[in-house]
RNA sequence: GGGCUCGUGGUCUAGUCGGUUAUGACGUCGCCCUUACACGGCGGAGGUCGCCGGUUCGAAUCCGGCCGGGCCCA
């Protein structure tokens, strides 16, 4: 049996990590009785200083450079962005501990429609009632004011951002990288400018792209009609005036005779051709179909397969256009309902089903998108490219990446990036008015607004200087695609010099956007992947399982669990809610529970602090009582598993495994045990002394990530003038399997006799008498174990020999009394008579009344009494070690 | 329709490259105010591990099918 610590050179790391341990410890009658989170978090808030988080460009560490999201500036820091934002800060700070240089940036992604709808709402305009200029400028002081009260609630829950690296895109200095990274890119061809289909809003004005449009289901009616003699159905007859085909199966012989006819448009007159395509689905509605421009994404295919006339029916506002003749004006709605009126008057309506289908709509404000061909600007997509990028990143969880993979798989069209807005960045571009050619900037005169500037040379194709400013400006993914070039230092001058980052943490909800385009631009403007790894994380869902929103009432906002359990209670949800990458269900369980466990820890503090001040604590103990070394080996395996843990993102297992080790190790276990020796005033307090600093110094590191105030807190009482927060990671190991093992099984001992006083009514400190503990090998417990029970505990290493005896029968008088009626009594008189041996091993019959009757089963179980050395004692058995307890 | 993911006591959940009585939390019931903690401790009750079939000495775990939920996409 080994004593002590066995591994002395493991043991000195633990000196290395403390230089100035207990002398000026706080005393303990200034730790207030009860935690009280909001003054602690508001006294640490206010003593933290904002350079301890920066980024060190001089720096000899190895970087961490984190591409964080940059939210939209609503205003409000919903649940969602504080989940996502809790993994950042427990990697960043665990990094940072870990010897890091880390970069946690705070971006700002304002542009957008959002804002443009509030600032119409707030100042009651549309954006036409005032010039460009002017309401851009509401646009920036909304987003100004909304920015500050959310950092509010970053600071709140204690977020260790660098905000040396904040950016907020719709400054002039961030928006002329995207206008710079825009005219890298039109200058290698990735950008173009073409009309082509695109999805576009006609609520919103613009044009969107694939990656903003969602899909609704809805009921709609298919309308069969007369087509110029053959029967046609379709869901839309408003585009009756954009009809330029109709399209057959090759294969279908009822329309044969079709081949190579045009046939007359109804209502409208004009002749369309008739094509054959595979794709035409012979079972759906007659079998033949109308192409027109556009009804839908097939539409787009056919007409570019078989080269058909372009005739545009809808506008941008969503109206029908000239050639829609008599219903020229019209919305879509309005125009179906009056030429479906007029099929019915004209005889060529023949019936009308309910067709349930799956309509494009704009993620932002559901109205059905439309698809119309404009001149606009896109992005090339390469898919392989992105593909082999996306492979050469981690993925967390890995199952994400096939998100990526399936999304790329199914790109169809480029990426559209034009839109039709006004607060966005300019499309940094200006056409000649005499001969159309295309003008940028120089890019050291970025950012440009070329409706408000002109070129500073002549048209290089005809010398004009009379030129139009682009009005189109860039989609808001064109800003936030850049982050990652933002934040790894991008002038444009070659690579930049963090880049790639090493991680993205994101939502999954916008992989097919922020994590697509970046992947996209990345490799378009530097060659390589953007990030080493990518982190993603899941949805936050409400308490009844379903999506957070305002129509379901489920909304939980993080400010107001600030205020009731604060920031750390929150933190510890976020961090033990699931796994990474799951969806996670808000619950105020998870919370309350997270409040408790602080104050367990807040109570082991003060009991730590009581401990230690009292002296006795040197770092150079030998550690040699059991359950010192049990509480040092479980430490040990804790750290190993948290570290684990964590450079696997996987915080749910790591605070886990730190609250297990608190709560039931320590505190329910090892304190339970040695507060005896503790108290009293011997040399036997050191081991425990140095075991209980140990552990608690590692709880505060390691607790430190997930919350910093707490562990703050715990801290400085025992390290006054020190913070957790700029102290290595824990790095003590201590290597003792048998200690491991033996105190497991003391710890269980313990256990089994509480259970025995428990089912024999007594006390839990309700004194026995002796109690022989026979273990395989010696123990030294310093006498913790028969403190702990209340005993005059002996620990043998002899086997224990033990006598026994039948002491009574219990007769299962169901049984019995069914079996035997009358002759019961004389059935239990005959077994009590049995021989011990034979009641051990009971015979097939007995005889009764001078008559062998057969024993039924069950009819009785004999108890047994052990003897030891001729005392009475009652016997625990726990794996191979047994428990003798005199009975008084 | 396709892809991904999930289905474990009342609720949430661990475990899932097969192996002894399935983990923990909340809730619930009983006992206990023992000088850190009653915002605590100890103990108990409660589960056909979605359903069916297969492989195996052995399946919550592997395979197949089905049912149901979620997400992404047609």
């Amino acid at each position: 049996m080994q004593q002590g610590c066995r591994n002395s050179q493991k043991c000195d790391q633990y000196i290395s990590f403390n230089d100035q341990p207990s002398p000026q410890m706080v005393s303990s009658d200034q730790l207030p009785k009860n935690y009280d989170f909001s003054e602690v978090e508001e006294r640490w808030r206010n003593t933290w200083r904002d350079e301890d988080n920066f980024f060190d460009p001089n720096s000899k560490k190895p970087q961490f450079v984190i591409d964080t999201p940059p939210p939209y500036p609503t205003g409000n820091f919903h649940i969602g962005n504080a989940l996502n934002w809790c993994y950042i800060d427990f990697f960043a700070r665990y990094k940072r501990m870990k010897g890091f240089n880390v970069m946690f940036p705070q971006g700002w992604d304002c542009h957008g429609l959002p804002t443009e709808v509030k600032v119409e709402e707030l100042h009651n305009i549309t954006k036409n009632d005032v010039s460009r200029e002017e309401f851009r400028k509401m646009c920036r002081e909304l987003t100004e004011k909304n920015i500050a009260a959310m950092r509010i609630t970053l600071r709140k829950m204690a977020f260790s951002t660098d905000w040396s690296n904040e950016y907020i895109t719709m400054t002039p200095k961030y928006y002329s990288k995207t206008q710079l990274s825009f005219l890298r890119m039109l200058a290698s061809g990735y950008i173009y400018q073409s009309e082509h289909p695109v999805n576009y809003c006609t609520r919103c004005e613009t044009a969107i792209a694939f990656a903003e449009v969602s899909y609704d289901d809805r009921e709609t009616q298919l309308n069969y009609f007369d087509f110029d003699g053959v029967e046609i159905a379709t869901t839309r007859p408003e585009l009756l005036a954009a009809c330029v085909a109709v399209a057959v199966h090759p294969g279908d012989d009822r329309y044969h005779k079709l081949k190579g006819r045009t046939m007359k448009v109804p209502l409208f007159g004009h002749d369309v051709p008739v094509v054959q395509d595979e794709a035409v689905d012979p079972a759906f509605g007659s079998g033949a179909v109308m192409i027109c421009t556009f009804g839908d994404k097939q539409d787009v295919h056919w007409w570019k397969q078989h080269n058909l006339d372009l005739r545009k029916a809808i506008d941008r506002q969503g109206k029908m256009t000239a050639i829609a003749g008599k219903y020229q004006g019209l919305d879509t709605t309005a125009c179906r309902k009056a030429i479906l009126d007029d099929m019915k008057a004209q005889g060529i309506l023949h019936r009308q089903e309910k067709l349930a289908q799956r309509v494009g709509t704009c993620w932002r404000c559901k109205t059905p998108i439309e698809i119309l061909s404009e001149r606009q600007w896109f992005v090339k997509i390469k898919p392989d490219e992105i593909q082999k990028a996306a492979h050469q990143i981690t993925w967390y969880p890995e199952h994400m990446l096939r998100r990526m993979e399936n999304w790329v798989d199914q790109m169809e069209w480029d990426w559209c990036i034009s839109r039709q807005r006004i607060f966005a960045t300019p499309i940094p571009v200006w056409f000649c008015r005499k001969c159309g050619e295309m003008a940028v900037p120089d890019e050291k005169d970025l950012p440009c607004d070329p409706t408000l500037t002109k070129p500073k040379h002549p048209c290089r194709k005809c010398g004009s200087t009379e030129f139009e400013g682009e009005v189109d400006v860039l989609d808001t993914w064109m800003d936030s695609s850049i982050s990652v070039l933002n934040v790894t230092g991008w002038d444009g001058n070659g690579n930049p010099p963090y880049f790639p980052a090493q991680i993205r943490p994101q939502g999954h909800d916008i992989i097919r956007t922020w994590a697509f385009y970046t992947i996209l631009r990345s490799v378009a403007i530097t060659g390589s992947k953007p990030w080493d790894q990518i982190l993603v994380n899941g949805m936050v869902l409400g308490e009844d399982g379903f999506k957070m929103s305002k129509s379901r009432g489920n909304i939980i906002v993080p400010e107001e669990i600030l205020v009731k359990y604060g920031a750390d209670a929150l933190r510890q949800w976020g961090a033990m809610g699931a796994a990474t990458g799951s969806d996670i269900m808000f619950n105020w369980n998870d919370v309350v529970a997270a409040s408790r466990f602080q104050t367990k820890m807040w109570n082991i503090t003060k009991f730590a602090l009581i401990q230690l001040e009292k002296g006795g604590f040197d770092k150079n103990t030998e550690v040699t009582a059991l359950a010192d070394r049990w509480l040092l080996v479980r430490l040990s395996d804790t750290i190993e598993a948290v570290s684990k843990a964590m450079e696997e993102y996987q915080f749910d297992v790591a605070l886990k495994a730190i609250r297990e080790f608190a709560w039931d190790v320590l505190a329910d276990n090892y304190i339970e045990l040695v507060k005896g020796r503790l108290y009293q005033q011997d040399g036997s307090r050191a081991g425990a002394c140095l075991a209980l600093h140990t552990a608690f110094d590692s709880l505060c590191r390691m607790l430190a990530p997930f919350i910093p105030y707490f562990a703050e807190e715990c801290y400085s009482y025992l390290n006054p003038g020190q913070s957790v927060h700029k102290q290595p990671w824990v790095s003590f190991t201590y290597d003792d399997d048998a200690a491991r093992k033996e105190g497991n099984t003391l710890v269980q001992v313990v256990a089994e006799v509480r259970k025995y006083k428990h089912d024999n009514n007594m006390a839990l400190n309700a004194p026995l008498g002796k109690v022989t503990i026979y273990a395989p090998h010696s123990v030294n417990d310093e006498g913790d174990t028969g403190r702990t029970i209340n005993a005059n505990v002996h620990w043998r290493t002899d086997v224990a020999k033990l006598d026994r005896a039948i002491t009574d029968i219990e007769f299962n008088r169901s049984v019995v009394g069914k079996t035997f009626r009358k002759d019961a009594q004389a059935f239990m008189d005959a077994v009590k008579a049995l021989s011990p041996a034979e009641l051990e091993k009971p015979p097939k019959t007995i005889r009764i009344n001078g008559v062998e009757t057969e024993i039924p089963a069950d009819a009785f179980t004999p108890k047994f009494s052990y003897m030891e050395e001729g005392a009475k004692v009652d016997v625990l058995t726990v794996g191979d070690v047994i428990v003798t307890i005199a009975k008084k």
